[in-house]
DNA sequence: TTGTAAGCGTTATCAT
DNA sequence: ATGATAACGCTTACAA
């Protein structure tokens, strides 16, 4: 049995409370006496039972990742670890821990949404990527659990980290467009998906900009899966673009594996960027001209901002948006002039 | 404030340790009761208190997923995220949690150590890659927790589920020896890993088995990422191999681009196989020839097996060695025989 | 500055 | 079959 409050108090011959003040440093334990109840801790190897410390303070240190459905699939996607990676290390630096929940099971969602956010086990979550109609956030915010939002949120009152998707789609497709490419289709994102309608937005806001018409047959929508930029690729040849912005690394590489079913090179015949910047994207023949957003960086504020909110509940919401970077490699090449 | 056990009773018109009985499927409750019960608990959305019941059962129904140090920066190669993704099903399916901890503060390991793990919270953990030498698994011996490594350990006690490197490694190097490879390198992963470990004694098995002389000047210790596996077809190209065995796919893509530096083709100059089979192997060009491991699948396995060991203390130490898979792409061609 | 005692929401023992 | 009641290990008034 590990040691207990009580037994510590007994070796140091002062009372449960003072132990315990002296644990949570309490200004008023004198010197000496503080001095004394350390050694006793150290002597015993004491360590403080989080579970019953929780059960009075209501407070467990414990902030919870959920993941939705929808994107368990992605987990190959060096998205979500990165994602964690960063919650992880901030969680570490504020001694709170992390617990991973991933909500893969469609037809338990309530269910297990009730077990694992009820349970009181959690001081607050962090959603990371939900759909629209995620059934997620508004339980969250019916029972007013503490979260933020990975990915911006249209509800007035949702605290979000996010990137700036809307201007690094933008500058994607400006540069197709300075590289004088004019017919530049688009393999979006799921568009049930925040960051899939910024992303279309960004790449309607450059050709708006640039007086460039918008055509929709050079719009397909696409899932960020690499099937899908296989489809959407295989879709949006039949209008002839000359460039295509895809709105994710991952699909990016299905798209480049349809050109080369059809023979088809990039970036002499096609030219092509993505978006994410996974390790992927510079290993791939050619590497990926694409935008690289800081995902591990959105993990660590999303938790910070988290602690922030559980600490001082009831300030305004909280918005943070991360800029984004445009990296440019070999996927995409000037399109020649043509006069006819 | 959440309703608790006592506002249950009241309702139902029934004392505490009757809710509680009922919660609990206890046998004797009287089926008329045990419907006014549940027809309370529903009123008033009752959830039983997680922290309130850990707090006197001792359990908690978290464990806990350790990466150790060394590791994180490998967060981005696939294997994390598919343990994980493994290992967060299984907890889903027996209605257990997940609590990731990364020990990635080299000063403060082993106060993280004890904040982590004799806090209380989890029931026990899994232990991932660690290297030999990492302190925790003697910790956790030390302190009795239940674990589970993730890559088979030489100490006798311990409990672990692993995939058959040693198979997986010779496979690899059988099929260069099928194609007519004498001269066949390997990059080792770090060899403080076991898994490190068994793939270089698969190579050595392999070219025994096949009355191979096996060189030194061959066999080049690499650390299981990227630059680790440029450096090493850097290393190993003086020794000239016809034919390579890289110990992971991440060394593997590291490697292609030191022989692209050196205008070398794969697989006409030389034949590269990894191990593996991240998604970036199919991605590569040409396609890795690699050799599969059931990562998810291992997670899942190790959580099963941890649960088992949390509720059945004491029997002898369990063992899981999942099979591998070779997956043959265009990385490797055949060793035209020279007549000189 | 320190100690006493109540209470957090459960489960478990022991009566009834 | 059900109800008191005592833990579980801690924090926190309140008293001294």
């Amino acid at each position: 049995m590990p040691p207990t409050l009580e037994e510590v108090a007994q070796i140091a011959g002062v009372s449960r409370s003072t132990v315990s003040r002296v644990i949570n440093n309490h200004p008023n334990v004198r010197a000496e006496t503080r001095e004394r109840v350390w050694q006793a801790i150290q002597e015993c190897g004491y360590q403080p039972h989080a579970v019953a410390r929780s059960l009075v303070t209501n407070r467990t240190r414990i902030v919870g990742m959920v993941i939705p459905e929808t994107v368990t699939t992605l987990f190959t996607d060096p998205f979500f670890p990165l994602l964690l990676q960063g919650a992880t290390e901030a969680c570490n630096t504020h001694h709170y821990q992390l617990l991973l929940s991933l909500f893969n099971d469609p037809t338990g969602q309530e269910k297990t949404y009730q077990r694992v956010m009820r349970s009181g086990y959690v001081d607050g979550v962090i959603v990371a990527s939900a759909s629209l109609q995620d059934p997620v956030i508004p339980s969250l915010l019916r029972d007013g659990i503490p979260f933020v939002s990975v990915g911006r949120h249209p509800d007035e009152q949702i605290n979000y980290v996010d990137v700036d998707n809307v201007n690094g789609a933008r500058m994607a497709v400006e540069h197709l467009i300075q590289l004088g490419h004019r017919r530049i289709g688009t393999i979006t994102g799921p568009l049930d998906m925040i960051s899939g309608q910024d992303r279309l937005r960004g790449y309607r806001q450059a050709l708006a900009a640039h007086d460039l018409p918008i055509e929709e047959e050079l719009i397909v929508e696409g899932d960020f899966r690499e099937s899908g930029g296989v489809a959407g690729m295989q879709r949006l040849l039949s209008a002839s673009p000359s460039a295509v912005f895809v709105a994710s690394d991952i699909m990016a590489l299905g798209a480049l594996k349809a050109l080369r079913q059809e023979n088809l090179r990039v970036p002499q015949d096609i030219s092509l960027v993505g978006f994410d910047d996974i390790p992927l994207a510079s290993a791939l023949e050619p590497p990926l001209t694409t935008v690289r957003q800081p995902v591990r960086r959105m993990g660590a504020l999303a938790v910070e901002m988290l602690l922030d909110l559980i600490e001082h509940p009831g300030a305004g919401p909280r918005r943070i948006v991360l800029p984004t970077q445009l990296v440019i490699r070999k996927s995409c090449r000037e399109k020649e002039v043509m006069s006819s």
